[in-house]
DNA sequence: ACCGTGACTGGCA
DNA sequence: ATGCCAGCCACGG
């Protein structure tokens, strides 16, 4: 309901990221539930994976997964360069998970 | 055109 | 509480 469904799922999923807020996360799950699809989570995940070709540059590092776990830091060129990117936002990061995740979780479709 | 894989999630043992 | 298994859709080889 986010987006009409126009554009490629990937399109739809890097949309929704660029969207989030700075100094806020989102799970890949919501964006999935977002997109009308709860269980394509990986299919989310797999967005991601190609995020890094696509432009404009999508703010992955505010994406993580439903424990607030940065599980997609070693797609970056530095393995802490999502955790930095985040802190520079003012996002807590502590031992590769979000520090009050559920505060700082912004909803997709809000 | 077919098969395998993937930055996930939720449920069951 | 922890670990394993199956499901979902799209892309790459």
């Amino acid at each position: 309901m986010a987006q009409p469904p126009n554009k490629d799922f990937f399109q739809r999923v890097y949309e929704v990221v660029r969207r989030i807020p700075k100094g806020r996360v989102t799970t890949y799950g919501a964006i999935a539930a977002c997109l009308g699809s709860p269980k394509s989570a990986r299919l989310v995940g797999y967005a991601m994976n190609a995020s890094h070709r696509v432009m404009p540059p999508v703010p992955a590092h505010r994406v993580v997964n439903r424990q607030g776990l940065l599980t997609g830091r070693h797609h970056f060129p530095t393995p802490t360069a999502m955790q930095e990117m985040l802190e520079a936002e003012g996002v807590k990061v502590l031992n590769n998970q979000v520090k009050d995740f559920e505060k700082l979780f912004w909803d997709p479709c809000k």
